[in-house]
DNA sequence: TAAAGAAAGTTTTTT
DNA sequence: ACTTTCTTTA
């Protein structure tokens, strides 16, 4: 298995990019501009250190921000050393999976009463428990925003402030903070009493657990001798600490950034924990990769004059030796529809021209996605969508979760509150409050209380405690089943209970009386569900946890088909993706940059970053557009464009409107020259008199639209019409060699047959999906 | 209690 | 525009 250095190994990579991966030993920070191959360099790195330093694989760690680049690097990995063994494997994982499994272990040796059962709550599961606090402590909604004091909580927390020290700064001066503080304390106590961790808790109690106990710090120190970091310009002081802790032995550490390409300083990234890298580890080695294998001269040149616009920036010289390529496309629209209808027919047009050319659509916010969506499914474009609603998102797969959730931890508020009567089944208003009510007297869970109140209904209704009784006999029956599924090994212990969550909580039937086509779409999410959990049968109740982290920790990358003609995605989410075409809309002022971060000069440079992280993703062909009107909160705004297109040098933009835009005219007066200023207001002049003309036109659009009509559901890929289970005699056809057509994934090959009957697993090949585990009784299969 | 209707707030980016 | 929360009614 050594003999995969094949002599085109090395010679792959030009001299930096050789000695980046040569230099394995010692802290190694690599400069690595856009399109500069630095996942191939880390990737060969990888390859180096197992195929000819003899490392052991589970020696070796990859970090990244995001389960799409965790992926994408797995499999360019596993591509160079051809082999097919996930053992053989190194990890790569995102920061938190990876504190998930360092938690999942040792989390008890802390001693803070956390044990290595808890469980993990999202953004989502924060917001409603902090909302929860704000009320019980008497505050207005209005006062203290839930998703504000949130956010406020969390960068506290990754400060490392307590409640103490956070309300200590204002108490007497900001009266509001003050109260931000006692949220943040009741949230932290109903955490712990949930036996619950949030996002940045992950990090936190890892942080600690390394730094505060030494037979932890050793057994990873040992584990992970040579360590990887991806995106290193995004590592917030959390993150850095747990870096620097966990590479105090080997100190082979090799991280990799681009100051240029941070974008997550909102996030608490700290860009100065890649400036100050060499101070942080002694012997540093520098290497700069800055030939760019990407992009053409021309879109390099215009990415370029815009990021050199930013002050806070050490500069550094990115080049190519691609062709020059064609001048930058740039299109005004009249309307956000009409920007939309103009990308998709491009798309189309260059289709033509290559069959298989892939396009990416990237936007500032998600919210603009919609039109697209529209726009692609009408000029019949297949598209991915990456980020926004994801499928773990969604109502029903949430709720389904929180089952699960409670099958494993019945104490666990936050679900249990979400769950009580979905479906309904009597559980009100008044009965949620009084055991709301009692639970604090009792200082009992809200589980445990139920069961007091169910032996003293005191001011409850039989009514009500018959529906107790049955929620409570629900949860019961679930625990019982996940965990006598784990003792007697039976074949299918994760899917067994996903599908009990679904079924015997009555949650299926409530849907199927629906007998809408929203029940029937979410029926097959949940369909999905359950092939989710079959690739976690073989764990046991284990495999049940990990589903439940999974469902957590994944957020986006839904089913990302890497060769769909098109992408739709923000440009935050485009990081580190790269595709011959690609269209970046909506560069209006206010929009990108956005307007929250038009008052600092420090988060109008990030946005600038941002666009040249969108900008550099492409390789061949870029087009820049905006619209001169489109619906916030649904009134109609009149939009200006973006500063950052004022940047970009005129004579490399073609112009592609209909008519005369905003460019033709700045082009036509650009042999004056204008000094910033002034320049700014005349264009500003000119939008203003379109504005009237636009909207004319767009009236009369709205109307030609309204004939066109038919807007179609907003599932991409839910079939209109949902193929029934098949049926028994139609079952025992489906047989490896034989193919199925599946509603999302289309036609497929059957590679295997599991079990028996009705409840048998199937292994399809899906071409450009891979290969999936489906239940036949779910998977709704037909033959073709 | 649940469903239907009215009012209000919401969108920056993500693990 | 769209979703969540509050209010009314059966």
């Amino acid at each position: 298995m050594h003999s995969l250095v094949d002599s085109e190994f090395l010679s792959q990579l030009n001299e930096q990019q050789r000695e980046a991966v040569l230099a394995t030993e010692g802290p190694l920070l690599i400069l690595a501009g856009a399109g500069s191959g630095k996942t191939r360099v880390i990737a060969h790195r990888i390859a180096y250190l197992i195929a000819e330093k003899n490392i052991p694989s589970w020696n070796i760690l990859a970090v990244t921000f995001t389960n799409k680049a965790a992926d994408e690097m797995r499999q360019r990995v596993q591509r160079l050393l051809r082999t097919q063994e996930r053992s053989s494997l190194p990890l790569v994982s995102t920061f938190h999976s990876l504190c998930v499994r360092i938690l999942r272990q040792d989390l008890e040796k802390l001693n803070d009463k956390y044990t290595r059962r808890f469980t993990i709550y999202d953004q989502d599961d924060s917001i409603r428990l902090i909302k929860q606090c704000i009320r019980e402590l008497g505050y207005e909604e209005k006062y203290l925003g839930p998703r504000a004091t949130q956010s406020a909580i969390s960068s506290a927390k990754n400060r490392g402030e307590d409640p103490t020290a956070f309300a200590a700064h204002a108490e007497y001066v900001d009266e509001r903070r003050a109260a931000m503080g006692a949220v943040y304390k009741m949230y932290e106590d109903r955490l712990h009493a949930n036996n619950a961790l949030d996002f940045d808790d992950l990090l936190i109690k890892t942080v600690r657990l390394l730094r505060d106990v030494p037979e932890v710090r050793e057994k990873y120190n040992n584990k992970f001798r040579y360590i990887l970091v991806d995106e290193y310009q995004d590592t917030n002081s959390l993150q850095f600490e747990l870096i620097r802790l966990i590479t105090e032995k080997s100190k082979n550490i090799c991280v990799v950034g681009d100051e240029d390409q941070s974008i997550y300083k909102w996030r608490g990234a700290d860009i100065s924990n890649i400036l100050n890298f060499e101070k942080h580890f002694s012997n540093t080695k520098t290497i700069r990769l800055e030939q760019n294998y990407r992009s053409t001269q021309t879109i390099l040149d215009v990415a370029g004059a815009v990021v050199k616009n930013n002050l806070e920036r050490k500069g550094k010289t990115l080049w190519t030796s691609n062709p020059r390529g064609g001048r930058v496309g740039y299109y005004q629209a009249f309307d956000a529809e009409a920007e939309a209808r103009w990308v998709a027919s491009k798309i189309v047009e260059h289709r033509r021209d290559e069959f298989d050319i892939r396009a990416a659509v990237l936007y500032r916010t998600n919210s603009q996605s919609r039109v697209f969506e529209e726009a692609m499914r009408r000029a019949g474009l297949q598209y991915n969508i990456i980020g926004g609603f994801s499928f773990y998102e969604r109502m029903e797969v949430r709720d389904i979760i929180a089952y699960l959730k409670l099958a494993l931890n019945p104490n666990d508020s936050i679900a249990l509150q979400r769950v009580i009567n979905s479906p309904p089944r009597g559980i009100g208003k008044q009965t949620i409050d009084e055991i709301e009510r009692r639970a604090r007297d009792y200082e009992l869970s809200l589980w445990e209380t139920i069961s007091v109140v169910i032996d003293q209904p005191e001011n409850l209704g039989s009514r009500a405690i018959s529906a107790l009784k049955s929620f409570r006999r629900i949860i019961n029956h679930l625990t019982s089943l996940a965990e006598s599924e784990s003792e007697n090994q039976s074949t299918s212990p994760v899917s067994d209970v996903v599908r009990a969550a679904i079924i015997e909580t009555g949650y299926e039937n409530a849907l199927r009386s629906e007998r809408t086509d929203e029940a029937e779409g979410r029926l097959e999410n949940l369909q999905e569900l359950v092939n989710a959990a079959v690739d976690y049968d073989e764990q046991g109740i284990e495999g049940l946890r990990e589903f439940i982290d999974h469902s957590a920790l994944v957020s986006d990358q839904d089913d990302y088909k890497r060769d769909a003609p098109v992408t739709l995605m923000t440009a935050h989410s485009a990081k580190g993706l790269e595709f011959p075409l690609v269209f970046i809309v909506g560069l209006e002022d206010g929009l990108f940059p956005h307007s929250r971060s038009a008052t600092d000069r420090a988060e109008l440079e990030e946005e600038r970053r941002l666009a040249y992280v969108a900008m550099t993703r492409a390789e061949r062909y870029l087009y820049v557009t905006h619209a001169m009107k489109r619906r916030v909160y649904g009134e109609e705004l009149a939009s200006e464009p973006s500063p950052f297109l004022n940047e970009m040098p005129i004579d490399l933009l073609e112009d592609l409107s209909l008519g005369k835009s905003w460019l033709s005219f700045a082009r036509g007066s650009s042999d004056i020259d204008y000094e910033q200023g002034e320049y700014k207001k005349e264009r500003k002049k000119y939008a203003g008199k379109t504005y009237d003309s636009a909207d004319s036109i767009a009236e009369f659009f709205k109307q030609r639209n309204r004939q066109m009509g038919q807007t179609a559901g907003s599932l991409p890929n839910i079939s209109n019409k949902h193929s029934q289970p098949t049926s028994s005699s139609a079952t025992s056809d489906i047989k490896p060699g034989s193919y199925v057509k599946h509603s999302k994934y289309g036609r497929g090959l059957v590679l295997r047959r599991e079990g028996a009957g009705e409840s048998a697993k199937l292994t399809v090949s899906f071409p450009g999906y891979g290969q999936k585990k489906l239940v036949e009784k779910y998977a709704g299969l037909e033959k073709a």
